[in-house]
DNA sequence: AGTGTATGAATGAACG
DNA sequence: CGTTCATTCATACACT
């Protein structure tokens, strides 16, 4: 499954022939006593981390690492030994972070508040026009799509899910439809900040987390996503929407083809400005898989642009 | 050893009797259960330490060491125990990787290290976890649907369910709703390991994925967006048995495109440049399929649910 | 001049 | 005992 695991260190345009040092003004003044990685150093522990598969080095390893590493920056030994673990710790602390929260089971359950007071009861709610948002969860409701992007740090998800509400021939609008769903994304590095707040959150509830087992959820390996800016991009893009509420009307059941959030470039340049932050970190994962499988169900969004601007491609 | 032994008082003086932790942690699961020793336990034990030479005390000496240690703190054999292994270790450790290359022998001899464990053992499944913390919670309500998104250092996860109150039909609300659930953004690590993991369902809803092709979903490069997840997304939310069951027949049997964000190609320049800067990695993610760049941008997507047809299930 | 994330550093507690 | 894990503290930095 997986094309190709190694190398592919990025090649990137990797800033250093501009100098690694560019981010990191560590050789200017140290003196704030913690090491601070150069992008070399982070390079090559990641080289080592990922592609080489050393987690817990030993201490000679370290010696030998760390003296690798000097000549991109001073280092200690120590400064190894504590990268490494920290960063299997969170990787694996992210891990089960995220197996911890497949088990809120029945959250609602018990939850008793209703919906219907919650603020909108009717579900198109957004006005045209407004996502609900903020910075890092914006909310819209196009036609009976209705689309939620939550943006943190660098990454967001996107779920939607149509209502088939009106659609005429549905008879069985109890199920609120099909939910689509999703991706989810990351972006840059970046680290990019934002909480996800929910500025509006229309209601706040305790969770009671009981917890239980675990669901077994299936791992998934890397998704390779591709993110979008999140504020840039995000705001701008559905600042447009434009003749929703036209559409919804009309909105049919079958709908072939709904234009969504259109706009114009203008705005959209923004994109992905990542941020040459700090790290460096993807190096590579990602590991496409090209493979496609016929699932049944398949959501597939694509993106076709023609950008041809992005001389990237 | 000199290095830094910094001051670093941080550490409250006496917590103990106070015993709360102040975060809000909605399970209920403060009391750090460690150990945390004052100042003036730390002073006194570092004073046996080095000026007592004691290293690895008797059972007895625990035992004395911890009843003089009492009366500056809640504390235990066990801790003293563990106090002077610690510290013991630590220096030699720290010892053990700093010991410059003086004694680096042949670097080439063993050379490579061994990747023993390295890549992928690991991750195949999820330990058991519990719920542990969790920083930022956000529920809200929006119309008939829930979401929740647990927020976490770098990840979230992202459930949502829908209430499906009021809709036409709806009459059994006694199942909380159909569940949706899904999705999980992490971030960070990566290259095999990230997991991204979708959970499913609060109830059922195994998963069965064991995860093997991904489809393909477009990976699109250039631009940014892109993506769908291949399982989860789909698996998730098309959650056909549950209130599917009916209803979604008619509704998906066909694909619906949609075209999303469409835009023009100069605007989509901006995108997902990743980032210049230092890490270079990003740059493209993808070496593009090439699926094709069309000329316009447009997001589309589409939903091929054929739900039932999936097979029973 | 505040905020909050990312992450270096430290350390209690165990494990093998 | 050397190692490893989990938490927590502290700080650099990027954005508001």
């Amino acid at each position: 499954m997986e094309p190709q695991q190694h190398p592919q260190q990025q090649q990137l345009n990797d800033v250093s022939s501009s100098s690694s040092s560019s981010k990191s003004s560590f050789l200017c003044r140290q003196t704030s006593t913690r090491w601070t990685p150069t992008t070399d150093q982070i390079r090559i522990l990641k080289d080592l981390y990922y592609n080489n598969g050393v987690r817990s080095p030993s201490a000679e390893q370290i010696q030998r690492i760390s003296a690798r590493l000097r000549q991109y920056g001073k280092i200690e030994g120590k400064n190894v030994f504590y990268w490494f673990q920290n960063h299997k710790a969170r990787e694996r602390q992210k891990k089960r972070f995220t197996v911890d929260m497949s088990m809120q089971r029945g959250v609602g359950g018990s939850g008793t508040w209703k919906p219907e007071d919650s603020i909108h009861n009717n579900y198109t709610c957004i006005p045209p026009g407004e996502v609900t948002t903020t910075k890092n969860i914006l909310l819209f409701l196009f036609s009976e799509i209705f689309f939620l992007v939550a943006v943190y740090g660098s990454m967001f998800v996107l779920i939607f899910f149509i209502w088939y509400l009106r659609f005429a021939g549905i008879s069985s609008p109890s199920s609120p439809s099909s939910p689509g769903v999703l991706s989810v994304g990351q972006m840059g590095s970046i680290n990019g900040y934002g909480s996800v707040l929910m500025e509006k959150s229309f209601r706040d509830c305790s969770i009671s987390a009981g917890g239980s087992g675990v669901i077994g959820g299936s791992i998934n390996n890397n998704l390779g996503w591709v993110g979008v800016d999140p504020y840039s991009s995000t705001y701008t893009l559905f600042d447009k929407r434009k003749s929703i509420e036209a559409s919804e009307e009309e909105a049919a059941p079958e709908i072939e083809t709904l234009p969504l959030f259109p706009m114009h470039g203008e705005e959209v340049a923004g994109f992905c400005t990542g941020k040459p932050g700090s790290d460096g970190y993807f190096t590579g994962w990602y590991r496409p898989n090209e493979e496609k499988v016929g699932s049944r169900t398949s959501l597939e969004l694509s993106l076709n642009s023609t950008a041809k601007s992005t001389n990237s491609a």
